[in-house]
DNA sequence: GTGATTAGCGAACGATCGGTAGGTTAAGCT
DNA sequence: AGCTTAACCTACCGATCGTTCGCTAATCAC
């Protein structure tokens, strides 16, 4: 029925592929990914989609791929005009939980990550690999704001790391699990304390709105 | 080969059912329970497994509510005989961070929230059942602590409890995706500063010893 | 133009899934 | 003591899983 592809159109099925199988690993999971579902979807053979990637363990890791150059896309690169430091890392959580709410599904990584974390093999190697990138260029803001005086000296960065990743996972499940659409302003509420000297914890002021209201 | 057993038997091969798939189902996830291997695990045939539950479905929401059990004797009980409000919400917590480091597998609870996000039916109910009925728990020991004035009024207790779900969820990845042993300690950090006047977030001091250390 | 390459198809494979049927045997009520 | 109930077994069911095998046909290198 369908012969050989020209190059272009070949690369072309396999985002296609991607694309759809990044969509349902992001409602469903990345384990409950299965060949043949995935192939009447695409009006595929479950021999065509697999041809791709050969076996089932390289297409979820080629999805994990997919997905951290989306973030990429999505977040770093969006962030990088902003100046170094608390104020990149601050639109940088901006543009993720905006990413976050646009598909309704929370963050594809995370939740792989949690999926994973007692599956050894490839595709857990390939989503630690994608934490253990944010982590270092969430460490590398800290560190850049702690030499320009963003932070006061002797701030603890790990603490601070950890802090903001609570933050960030918290907005996560708020957004997945009960689909709460104010989640992304408690984040951001919850990481301009953290980074930029907002309001206390306990301080009903929303402190500052023009940072909250971005986008949103 | 094995004919009837008496009740009490009958409830023991139950429980130890339901013992084995709490324990598989936490580090491999909830979806992966089968019960062919359950079974062989067990010793048992399939028939007799699913002879107790007559579904797997029904396996996994009597999992889930093993799991709320557990929680229940492990965490709320043993914080029962803390004064209400901050101090309670403080030793629960601890309480919760070293059942989650004991089988260093993390709050199962939460992974499974994460895992049937998007797939409706009676054990996504169940879970988030139980989700509901601890943040309710929190929200009224929270009231109880302003009402006391342990927190000051005008707080929003929303975003408190947002930023605590926040430590939770930090604590919890760092055990179960890192095997982070110092992830107790971040997290009673972080909660101590929230709740109690701890020390501010970019301090490096470490603030109250006694809260952090006990127990772990 | 010609030959090697390859995307995708149809069909089938062994394995495993959840679940069922019927038989066996002891427990528990009367 | 007799009868019903139920826990557990073996065996099997249809469905679906990931994967493999030829095959076709169009593209690409020469």
């Amino acid at each position: 029925m369908s012969p050989r592809k020209s190059v272009l159109e070949t690369a072309a099925t396999r985002t296609r592929i991607l694309d759809l199988a990044l969509e349902t690993a992001t409602s469903t999971g990345l384990e409950a990914l299965t060949i043949g579902t995935l192939a009447a979807e695409l009006g595929m053979s479950k021999a065509g989609v697999i041809g791709h990637f050969g076996t089932k363990e390289t297409l979820q890791v080629a999805v994990v791929e997919t997905a951290v150059e989306r973030f990429r896309q999505r977040v770093t690169t969006r962030a990088a005009d902003a100046a170094p430091g608390t104020e990149r890392l601050l639109r940088a959580h901006t543009e993720w939980f905006a990413f976050m709410t646009e598909k309704h599904a929370g963050c594809f990584l995370t939740a792989a990550a949690s999926e994973f974390d007692a599956r050894p093999g490839p595709v857990r190697d390939a989503i630690l690999g994608a934490l253990a990138a944010w982590s270092g260029y969430v460490r590398a803001e800290l560190e850049t704001a702690t030499a320009s005086g963003a932070l006061p000296r002797g701030t603890d960065l790990d603490q601070l790391a950890f802090d903001l990743t609570g933050a960030v996972l918290a907005t996560d499940q708020a957004i997945r699990v009960h689909g709460d659409p104010r989640a992304p302003a408690r984040g951001l509420r919850a990481l301009a304390r953290l980074l930029g000297g907002g309001p206390a914890p306990r301080s009903q002021d929303l402190g500052h709105p023009d940072v909250l209201d971005a986008g949103l």
